[in-house]
RNA sequence: CCGGAUGUGGUGAAAUUGGUAGACACGUCAGACUUAGGAUCUGAUGCCGCAAGGUGUGGGGGUUCGAGUCCCUCCAUCCGGACCA
């Protein structure tokens, strides 16, 4: 019997499938354990070796769980709105759900290769409307709340507006609000008057705002999207630019973001990323005088973190994109104003960042300072942004470097407040200083002086105490096809929000992707989607869900219009009925809905009436009367159905039900009635993070129809106990699903704050590319070695072709079509290799490439496909070496090489169990003290090591163990059944096939994880080292019970050790029991 | 510029609390079996040295009986944030 992973693991990918044995159940005795893996992005490129290992770690983890007796949830699913599927569309005419799907399906098929853990039954993909009718529906829970900021948490709009009905806008909670109002003057305000005042408030809120623009992808880009001035994906150029974006209000979490980052496991540099991002700093807001050329005084009020050096403030700089600076510009400045703000606006974000020219101009106005009355110039500086405090500074030039080079380079005198600590060739932001030249605070301690400050700022009322955050709301809207569409319709310039009932609002087909009018998105393009009523989805015909009842094509589409256009008794009566009678909506009959044709429908109730002639009682039309409304309930239609006998027998009755439907939804309706049927949708689609957001959540309850996810569910599955992904989500996903989370507890819809408790952030595997030298402008490529004699091309050569840094020629003539048949190549050694000559005499032409490390691309001819390696080795083995290159979280490059030895690592353990000479030779025998000692040393390795994510050191455990019970010649079922049981997590596979093997019915995952026991490997002595002045010199064989005084005696009698001392006496004998002895001469 | 992480053989890496540096592999070398070996097995393998021994965890300094591990300082690489007042 030899080791045969092929049909091993065939067989066992086959028999988890039929058994469904990783089919995780909410109800459970057990202890609940969640490993989460970041969702992929379903890319057209496939997965390369990068991509599995941090779904080995977690998959390792989550069945190590399972034995140790956890019920575990191990989902994945796939994160599928977003550019990339969309520019492919605009590349090549592909809707983004066809490629998405032949992606998913491809790396499904990929994933399934590793033989991984997850519960298929609860994928969720963020493109179906089944799915992001919830990402709908919690943009309206944040559409519908505010954050009350005496409770510090979310809370439903209309407690809002129950204040402002009772207080007005002089409620705590009017804070916020644009104008002041009374009570009396909000209950007078129309709707309209109201929404805008309520917008101020909304989590969800929309508004004109300085945005990312990034012209070549035609949308908005979030911050964390933009890098150095350009976009993320692409590169291109962004500006700013005010449109009406949505956003989300996550400044006001940005203090329990802050907070919650001590309650949870996350790296320390995952924690440094986040605080930095939300960038929270205290101060102070001080207000100072200017006089304007015409006379009268106007407010500048700064932001300062440092109101104790304000004794130290010898100009002023404002942005120049404030108002403020055209009202202060005297007279004979106007004209140098004037250029200099021309000159800003010319500037491009990017040159901005690039070329850092200190720039600036005098505005001629001067300002007070309101402590010792002196006049201080006014400035205006791009140094300066509009958008962060109040787009004014107060300038320190001895303690602030930037404000130190700019009065430099003005030539502006500096005060020296902090006396020795400055010497005048760069500024000191110390905060250990004692005051100088500081009027009242001279003496004091910096930080004592900030205090004193505030204090004297907040008495005299020119400013207060602040607390300033670097993270802006976060842009929620995209000018973009491929994404959720928003649940609001536009009425007179306010956003109304759908009905929770109408969700999902189905992503309507387009023709053509490209930008709408006037920065709109591609569906501003439709105009009857755009409009309402909606005109029923326009899902592509042929794309019925229900494999064997769909329309299959237009043609049949046609055909079955035609069919039906004989109408029963029943249907015609029931027609009569719903025209009279005044249900206040209007129904339509024989209408297309996704890909069926409704007998009655009225698309703005999103109501569906279904009459079923006697037919439909045979059970094959009952499955398809079911499959199909459950479909169309999954896009948002209510159905009834009656069969001809109801509608012809009892009319009234028929009409009662109706009318209660609809009632029914007109009571949650929020938009006013009678006012429907004018507005527009909005054009714009959700961003990609919006379904990232919360699928951690979905997981837990993935077929709920009626709830994003139960309570029930949620309160079993709590928290995500692990989550491993990627460090660059630090930012985006990481902190909006935080936010989203927290919204959610403070609605009462979960039960905690926080998404994950752990996370485990896996390094990037690089790419270990290999280079050819061309010869330029000849077919000759020479080796490594010569490349510095001749003038060469270097081109990237597939790292696929190349066995270490030897280039497989042949390999490379074929590559690429033969695009380089004609090369010839010349070896390390000067031997050349010619395409028409033969070179299988003397010895093979060695060529060397050249190697770099570099991001794993395909343009770099880097990637390693895992199939390749699975076909090759086995998913055990791949599984394991992934894990054995080094710790998780380490950033390595990939290299094939070692591949092998974990290949015969297997290998050998299988040799354990069965020889191809002998069958299967697993004994009964009892085991010895020896081999127990082995198994229970590996025991506890392998518990503690996976437990710390140490999966590299847990490999090489095994391979310890098996080269040990190999040396042992131990075939001892009573130490191997346990040995099994520890590598299954690994290597599920074999484990699996030996388990059954050894005669066990079921999955070795039900097996229970062995118990360590201490007693197996006690041991009496130990072989202590013995070090003379701490460098060791020799060993020694010690009871672990000898008291300090034996050893020392023993350790002096020791014929090294005699030597060493040379006659001398020890100075001191140091003796660590259990660690090693030292003797000081 | 700021913040974080990382620097250990030819390579990937171990060393969990300050206690035998280099486990486990790859590679290389030697050998066995073999018609053959890119299969399998055995042995060697940080560097210098025939050896005794010396030396060695990015460089320099320190604490300690003892430092890869702690402290100071400098250097390099990677990642993140960058005019945030």
């Amino acid at each position: 019997m030899e080791y045969n992973f092929r049909s091993i693991e065939k067989k066992w990918q086959q028999t988890w499938k039929e058994s469904g044995v990783y089919k995780v159940s909410n109800e459970s005795s057990k202890p609940k354990f969640y490993v989460l893996d970041m969702f992929p992005y379903p890319s057209g490129a496939g997965l390369h070796v990068g991509h599995p290992l941090g779904y080995i770690a977690s998959d390792i983890f989550a069945r190590f769980k399972r034995l140790k007796g956890y019920n575990v949830l191990h989902p994945m699913g796939y994160d599928a709105f977003g550019l990339p599927a969309e520019q492919y569309a605009i590349d090549h005419g592909v809707h983004p759900a066809v490629s998405t799907e032949a992606n998913i399906a491809n790396f499904r098929q990929q994933l399934d290769n590793i033989g991984f853990c997850f519960d298929w039954d609860r994928e969720v993909r963020t493109c179906e409307p089944s799915y992001y009718k919830w990402t709908q529906w919690i943009f309206l829970e944040l559409f519908h709340a505010y954050f009350d900021h005496s409770d510090q948490k979310a809370k439903p709009i209309s407690f809002l507006e129950k204040e402002f009905e009772k207080f007005g806008s002089s409620s705590v909670n009017g804070k916020r609000s644009p104008v002041t109002f009374t009570a009396q003057e909000w209950n007078a305000y129309d709707e309209k008057t109201r929404m805008d005042i309520l917008m101020n408030f909304r989590l969800a809120y929309c508004g004109y705002g300085e945005v990312n623009w990034c012209e070549a992808l035609g949308t908005v880009l979030a911050n964390d999207e933009v890098v150095n001035g350009v976009s993320e994906r692409g590169g291109h150029p962004v500006v700013k630019k005010k449109l009406r974006q949505w956003y989300l209000r996550i400044t006001e979490y940005a203090d329990r973001l802050l907070e919650g980052l001590e309650r949870i496991d996350f790296s320390d540099a995952m924690k440094e990323m986040q605080s930095n991002w939300i960038g929270k700093s205290s101060g102070a807001e001080i207000q100072f005088d200017i006089e304007t050329p015409a006379g009268d005084k106007l407010p500048l009020v700064v932001y300062t973190t440092r109101p104790d050096t304000i004794f130290g403030v010898d100009f002023m700089v404002v942005a120049p994109e404030l108002d403020l600076v055209e009202k202060i510009t005297t007279a004979d400045q106007k004209k140098k104003v004037d250029e200099y703000l021309t000159y800003v606006k010319s500037r491009s974000e990017r040159e901005r960042m690039a070329e850092k020219k200190i720039t600036g101009v005098f505005t001629g106005a001067y300002a007070i300072n309101p402590f010792d009355g002196r006049k201080i110039p006014v400035w205006a500086s791009e140094y300066v942004l509009a958008g962060y405090g109040t787009g004014a500074i107060m300038a320190v030039p001895c303690g602030d470097q930037r404000d130190f080079l700019f009065a430099k380079h003005f030539e502006i005198p500096i005060t020296n407040i902090i006396g020795e600590h400055y010497n005048g060739e760069e500024a000191n932001p110390t905060k250990e200083a004692k005051l100088e030249n500081s009027g009242f605070l001279n003496g004091m301690a910096m930080r004592e002086a900030l205090e004193k400050v505030i204090g004297e700022v907040e008495k005299k009322g020119i400013g207060r105490r602040k607390v300033n955050f670097k993270m802006r709301d976060a842009a929620f809207s995209r000018q973009r096809y491929w994404g959720e569409p928003f649940p609001i319709v536009w009425q007179d310039g306010t956003a109304y929000p759908l009905n929770q009932k109408e969700l999902p609002l189905i992503l309507p087909k387009v023709e053509k992707y490209g930008p709408g009018p006037e920065g709109e998105g591609p569906l501003a393009n439709i105009p009857e989607w755009i409009l309402i009523p909606n005109p029923s989805p326009q899902v592509e015909k042929g794309a019925a869900r229900v494999p064997k009842y769909g329309i299959k094509s237009p043609v049949q589409y046609e055909l079955a219009k035609e069919l039906r256009k004989g109408h029963t008794d029943a249907e015609k009566k029931l027609w009569e009925l719903l025209r009279d009678s005044k249900l206040g909506t209007k129904f339509r009959r024989q209408h297309p809905i996704d890909a069926y044709i409704v007998d009655f429908v009225s698309l703005q109730e999103r109501l569906i009436i279904e009459v079923d002639g006697g037919y439909h009682n045979n059970s094959e039309q009952t499955e398809y009367d079911n499959q199909r409304t459950k479909i169309l309930n999954e896009i948002g239609f209510d159905v009834i159905r009656f069969t001809n006998e109801e509608v012809l027998s009892d009319p009234y009755k028929i009409k009662n039900r109706i009318k209660e439907s609809i009632s029914r939804i007109k009571d949650t309706s929020p938009l006013p009635s009678g006012e429907r049927g004018q507005g527009v949708r909005e054009s714009s689609t959700m961003p990609g993070y919006a379904g990232s957001s919360w699928y951690f959540l979905r997981y837990m309850d993935p077929h709920n129809e009626n709830e994003f996810c139960s309570r029930k569910a949620s309160d079993y599955w709590g928290q995500v106990d692990l989550y491993i992904g990627g460090t660059e989500h630090a930012v985006g996903h990481l902190l909006y699903s935080r936010m989203w989370t927290k919204v959610l507890y403070d609605l009462g819809h979960i039960g905690h704050d926080e998404p994950y408790k752990k996370l485990v952030n896996q390094g990037m595997i690089q790419g270990s590319s290999r280079f050819v030298y061309r010869v330029r402008g000849t077919h000759q490529f020479v080796s490594a070695g010569l490349k510095d004699q001749y003038e060469t091309d270097t081109l990237h050569v597939d790292v696929n072709m190349v066995d270490g840094l030897e280039l497989n020629i042949d390999a490379f003539r074929k590559w690429r079509n033969g695009e380089y048949k004609d090369a010839e190549l010349i070896g390390e050694d000067g031997s050349i290799s010619s395409p028409h000559t033969a070179n299988g005499e003397g010895h093979a032409v060695r060529y060397l490439c050249g190697a770099e490390v570099e991001k794993m691309s395909k343009s770099k001819f880097n990637t390693v496909n895992p199939d390749d390696l699975v076909q090759r080795y086995g998913a055990d083995t791949f599984r394991m070496y992934e894990m054995f290159l080094g710790p998780v979280e380490i950033s390595k490059p990939w290299d094939t090489k070692g591949i092998e030895g974990v290949h015969r690592f297997l290998k050998k353990f299988w040799r354990l169990f069965a020889t191809e000479e002998k069958g299967w030779i697993v004994n009964e025998q009892a085991p010895t003290d020896a081999e127990l000692k082995v198994l229970h040393k590996t025991i506890r390795k392998i518990g503690d090591d996976t437990e710390r994510f140490s999966f590299n050191t847990a490999v090489s455990a095994f391979m310890i163990a098996t080269n040990e019970l190999a040396d042992l010649n131990c075939h001892k079922k009573a130490i191997l059944e346990p040995l099994v049981i520890l590598l299954t997590p690994y290597a599920p596979h074999i484990c699996e096939e030996i388990w059954s093997q050894m005669g066990n019915s079921g999955t070795v995952l039900d097996a229970t994880f062995p118990v360590f026991e201490e007693k197996y490997v006690k041991e009496s002595t130990k072989d202590y080292p013995v070090a003379i002045n701490g460098k060791t010199r020799t060993e020694m064989t010690l009871a672990l019970d000898a008291s300090p005084q034996e050893v020392e005696a023993l350790v002096l009698a020791n014929e090294v050790v005699q030597k060493w001392l040379e006659g001398k006496a020890p100075k001191k004998v140091i003796f660590v029991k259990g660690k090693m002895v030292n003797v000081v001469v």
